[in-house]
DNA sequence: CGTGTGACTTGATCCGGATCAATGCGGGCA
DNA sequence: TGCCCGCATTGATCCGGATCAAGTCACACG
């Protein structure tokens, strides 16, 4: 099939943009707003919460949020755009390590060694929300429901690093990848079935450890299957279900 | 080159039981022994701490700690013997997520589901402290080091689960997963150089996402090179330099 | 406006590792 | 003792996806 020009494209989605709030107030969507509710909006905690948190960006697409070796002094909540982190080895050859949408957070496998140990870099225009991690923690130490939450969110981002584990086709993987995406949209209030990818193919060819071209042809061949309809980098699942079925070995149950 | 019997084996390594306490101290090799010395043997929270431990086991080869779907409640440091975590999705088919040493602990990534997502299985004879984790958590919030341990514990997991992440030739990641047991040994006070593999061909492969066969083959290659000397499973490294090199880019820099 | 550049797609070819197959060895068990 | 079964090794063949190659289109820039 041929390639199509960007000016056919679908319908615009709803921008996916993760800020309802302004500077005194959280995001509804992000990742610690169950734990601002836990520990109760109205707390003087909370007054803490927001004293440790610092709003930063715009970071325009290919700029750096933090770089390999950094030393580490916050965690980063999405409020808005995308970022990818990478690993760049010594022979200058890309390992991408994950996406991010909006309300999800980066920096958590900088604990330990203290240094990030990977990069994370805009795919488009970004804004977040910075937490210092000495004052999260001392936080934590007060407020149970704080590190609980912290505790879940390195323990879920561990679930996930093992979803690209296994050897699997590149239909499978690619299928898997657009659920995944979809349901972190979805868990988020955007829409399931309709959104932009705003990384490359490359990138996620990376990601899924598969070829660009691969990637290509396996959309192509799930867009003449009816299972999605894309142009560019516009997306849309037509048939979930189906696709469901395809990736099933990697995702959750 | 032909399959040597075992009557011939290398001399035995020394055995790696991470056990120097008895039941009212706690393992020197232990990954919790930092947080312990941090918080000082002789505080009074120190107490609680050996509360809420319990030594359970033996486990013999293929006994389960926990299964899929048990519901969280503890996490459990190996004290001896060696452990495999495996999914195994509704094909059937089994998928290595790791190998845990003595000192090691398992069951971080139950946190946030709150039900184990993956099987435990002895791979040889083994016995494990048991940490209850909601009396951890709350010692956690009252001794800061034992939180800090917490966070640094998981965020350590999140970086070695992208060891394997990379599309990497089988050689590279035979010699990068000899490499990172044999660190994992060293860092632990045993041989770095010399040391038994409790796991099967079948399970090393599995874990590398490739084929039995494969690994069999690079290994024979590795020893017609001088790199390693192996009969059955007692392993040698001859020549952890040249390794190095072979496995770099799967490799902590 | 033409030109260059980068992202994307599609086709042709190649190769690393999977798969199929055969064999040796050792341990458990009757 | 003899049999069986699982693990390990080695050889032969096959295939999915990487790589090489060519072309389209969008967009930035002089």
């Amino acid at each position: 099939m041929q390639y199509k020009p960007m000016a056919g494209r679908l319908p615009e989605p709803p921008s996916p943009i993760a800020d309802d709030g302004d500077e005194t107030r959280f995001c509804g969507t992000c990742a610690f707003s169950s734990a601002c509710i836990a520990a109760g909006y109205d707390k003087p905690e909370l007054a803490e919460l927001q004293c440790l948190v610092e709003h930063v960006g715009p970071f325009r697409a290919g700029e750096h949020i933090f770089r390999t070796g950094d030393p580490f002094r916050a965690i980063f909540a999405v409020r808005a755009g995308t970022v990818k982190t990478r690993m760049v080895d010594k022979d200058g050859r890309e390992q991408v390590l994950g996406f991010y949408l909006p309300g999800e957070v980066i920096g958590l496998n900088a604990i330990y060694p203290e240094h990030f140990p990977c990069d994370a870099v805009a795919l488009d225009t970004a804004y977040f929300c910075r937490f210092s991690f000495p004052a999260m923690s001392a936080l934590a130490s007060r407020i149970p429901a704080v590190q609980q939450h912290l505790f879940r969110m390195l323990s879920k981002e561990l679930g996930s690093a093992s979803l690209l584990a296994g050897d699997h086709s590149a239909d499978e993987r690619v299928a898997a990848f657009l659920l995944d995406l979809a349901g972190r949209y979805a868990v988020r209030g955007f829409s399931g079935t309709r959104f932009h990818l705003s990384m490359s193919r490359g990138d996620i060819a990376n990601y899924l450890r598969l070829a660009a071209e691969t990637v290509s042809r396996v959309l192509s061949r799930f867009r003449s299957q009816q299972l999605i309809e894309i142009e560019g980098r516009e997306l849309e699942l037509l048939n979930p279900k189906k696709l469901r079925e395809i990736g099933q070995a990697l995702l959750p149950e």
